[in-house]
DNA sequence: AAGAAACGACTGGTCTGACCACCGTTCTAG
DNA sequence: CTAGAACGGTGGTCAGACCAGTCGTTTCTT
């Protein structure tokens, strides 16, 4: 274990430790980490220290623990992580109201990013997609987002997203129409006629 | 501890304890939390169990520990959270560019907020202190993000400052002229010429 | 009597070792 | 050859020990 800082705990300690590891020896999800004892003997730490390490990740679903078999790496999504917040958090007005503004402008990002990025053969599949297939608000958005292939945005997105849905706000669902208009505007490459079809889309006023 | 069933683990039921017990005697951030000890026996369960469900709600920023003192409900922030998914998350190749992308979005987001929903006497408030005060680049964009009052947006950019400023890119620093006409332009509350005066800032072409 | 030092009770931080339940592999008995 | 027992590894949980801080009380000193 690094120099850890009588001021910092150990369990951070190992938290970075694990994310060194991961990074160097670029384990992706679905790898498997070394079991709990081998971590405690290579890092010079009790076992219930790197348990606490582990435990907090897998709360926030970097992690996924199988009983018998061991501790592996996830493909991040959210899950749990987002449920649990926002019952302990989402109580805060300002927060509802930040979350779905964020929401909004991220998206508006990201369309702003294909309209600017995204080469005429995707736009034009992603139209006929918009057109023949059959999606929900959230899969539509989430193919706009992976055609910014940001995956900050990517990340960041199904994150509001999650608190999003959990808000249980009721509302009008986009027609097929107004989904396939945003395409056709992308492919149009106009700034204004793109900000005009997403506020139309969200019955935005101003946002 | 309720019948905990044998496929939910003991720190998940813990957790899930903790927050009814917030939620029933309505503790506030600032409040304090029964003891691991105290926890332990209360819930039937080992103090271990306890500190793993304690130690994932902190790295959740949650709560906050002192030793000696005891543990207490945190004002939510996000703080290791958001800190944490990222370097978990951003160790991309891609993720260079991303940041900076993201970076640079986020910042004309919090601008476009401003231009809509920032009263005149901040904006020029804003201006005088960009006129004659000393400031970095950093500061000098905190106070724009601080100004859209979107808690989740000044998260986002500070974490995405301080990748960003790891990145070493080397820069051109603004002129204090262009702080202020940036300023003056949110002022005209026109988003054209505020766009195209962050982007002279940034010395960018399109993005 | 007032201030300082010592003490004790309590709290989190960490480690160790023990036991259980579960999984996969290997070895064995039929 | 195959069904099943045995084994070794892994996570899940607990109990207890000890350290290291905080805080309030007591006691000692001046």
């Amino acid at each position: 274990m690094s120099q850890s800082q009588k001021d910092t705990k150990i369990y951070i300690e190992i938290v970075k430790e694990l994310r060194l590891m991961i990074e160097r020896n670029n384990l992706k999800p679905g790898d498997k980490l070394p079991s709990e004892r081998e971590l405690s003997e290579r890092l010079n730490v009790g076992r219930s220290s790197v348990r606490e390490a582990l435990r907090a990740l897998e709360l926030l679903g970097l992690i996924e623990t199988r009983r018998g078999e061991g501790t592996y790496i996830r493909d991040y999504g959210g899950h749990q992580l987002v449920q649990l917040l926002s019952t302990f958090i989402l109580q805060d007005e300002n927060a509802k109201r930040d979350i779905i503004e964020t929401k909004y402008l991220i998206e508006l990002d990201c369309l702003w990013l294909n309209l600017h990025k995204t080469s005429n053969d995707q736009l034009q599949e992603f139209k006929s997609w918009a057109e023949t297939a059959s999606y929900t608000d959230d899969e539509f958005f989430l193919k706009v987002v992976r055609l910014t292939e940001n995956h900050l945005f990517l990340r960041m997105w199904i994150i509001l997203k999650d608190y999003y849905n959990s808000l249980h706000l009721d509302q009008m669902v986009p027609s097929k129409e107004e989904y396939v208009q945003l395409v056709d505007m992308l492919i149009t490459r106009k700034e204004s006629l793109v900000g005009n079809a997403y506020k139309t889309l969200r019955k935005l006023s101003k946002i």
